[in-house]
DNA sequence: AGTATGGCTTGATATAAATCAAGAAATCAA
DNA sequence: TTGATTTCTTGATTTATATCAAGCCATACT
């Protein structure tokens, strides 16, 4: 089994069988440190797993950058409002480090649902399952303070602390880079 | 066509055929004033529409209650990992006045995928509708001081300021009380 | 190697929001 | 209606976090 199969079983729960149909419908692509998957306002026709490297999704307003979430290793990345409902993106998404990605076509991706029956059932699954975490997300923000929020998200996903540029953490924890550097600072041991 | 399929019909475009077998499958159902739609910790077996009336969708911490969202006509009800990943519920809801709701136990809600075949895909919209409500809502607490998160909330829907006790809203924006009442002031004409 | 450049840290200060506290208004119950 | 709760408002004070500013440390550049 592919690394890629690997990830859409576990995401998915597909049969062995489905898993190949699937995960042909996939490319390899590349994206250099810098470049840009996607930008605000353009419409995002795919859908990719980070194979290996960092996406950071962002958006620029009047006052400042305010970055949504960084993806890495395993993870998905899309715009989901752009992809599923064909509006114009609401993030930029650019990498953080060159990135390998398994991508799939919207045009592929919507033929999935033909292929296997069952799979909008499994897709439905998989967005409850992100809704789920956004809601604790939410949650981190009506009671945590910065501080809180900054372990909470450290005991999610302590890898991310070491590789990415920290004022981006700090955006993404709604925090300043000064606030972020002083609670990294006292919880360092 | 009824109240509820309208519902239906404008959250899932179902054809006009299927709505009748889908509103079948709910029934009526009055909670009062203070009653109990669903307590943390308990398994929530339904989903139901608000038809009218209010209800709290909040959980209870060590140090203080934090009300997640408030649920109005025409919105949906429910645990959704609970409902769909059989989890005990994260959230506690409570009718802040009498509510009348129309409900689907949670075996009813899976017939509906054998009855009608693309129901899975329509739902898989609706979540992601939800999910992207929710990408907004980290927005506004990464990028928004509190007086704009009462604005913006504001603005999508007034009609909750004078229905609601304002503890619960505030709570909700991700504020004391007393902020809320300071701003809500301010910004009284 | 030397010097830019961007990212991080640290300190001083300002500000938004929380907390504490008391009183006013609204709601509820008898 | 009246008193009893509960909720809301307002002011004083404290605290968390933002802002401003300077210096430091890496990495990249020539």
């Amino acid at each position: 089994m592919t690394e890629l199969e690997q990830y859409i079983q576990s995401y998915f729960g597909v049969s062995s069988d489905n898993l190949m149909q699937i995960s042909e419908l996939f490319h390899e692509e590349e994206i250099k440190k810098g470049d840009y998957f996607l930008h605000t306002g353009k419409y995002c026709n795919k859908l990719s797993f980070i194979k290996n490297g960092m996406l950071r999704i962002y958006v620029t307003t009047a006052e400042k950058e305010v970055t949504q979430w960084i993806s890495t290793k395993g993870f998905f990345v899309t715009d989901l409002s752009s992809l599923v409902f064909e509006q114009p993106a609401r993030w930029t998404i650019q990498a953080l480090a060159n990135t390998e990605l398994y991508t799939i076509q919207k045009s592929d991706y919507q033929k999935i649902g033909q292929l296997i029956p069952q799979w909008h059932a499994l897709e439905k699954l998989f967005i409850a399952k992100c809704f789920t975490m956004l809601e604790d997300r939410i949650f981190s923000h009506l009671s945590m303070s910065a501080e809180e929020r900054y372990q909470f998200f450290f005991a999610q996903q302590p890898e991310l602390f070491n590789q990415v540029p920290l004022q981006y953490l700090a955006s993404m924890l709604g925090m300043t880079p000064e606030t972020f550097s002083r609670i990294r600072n006292k919880n360092r041991i």
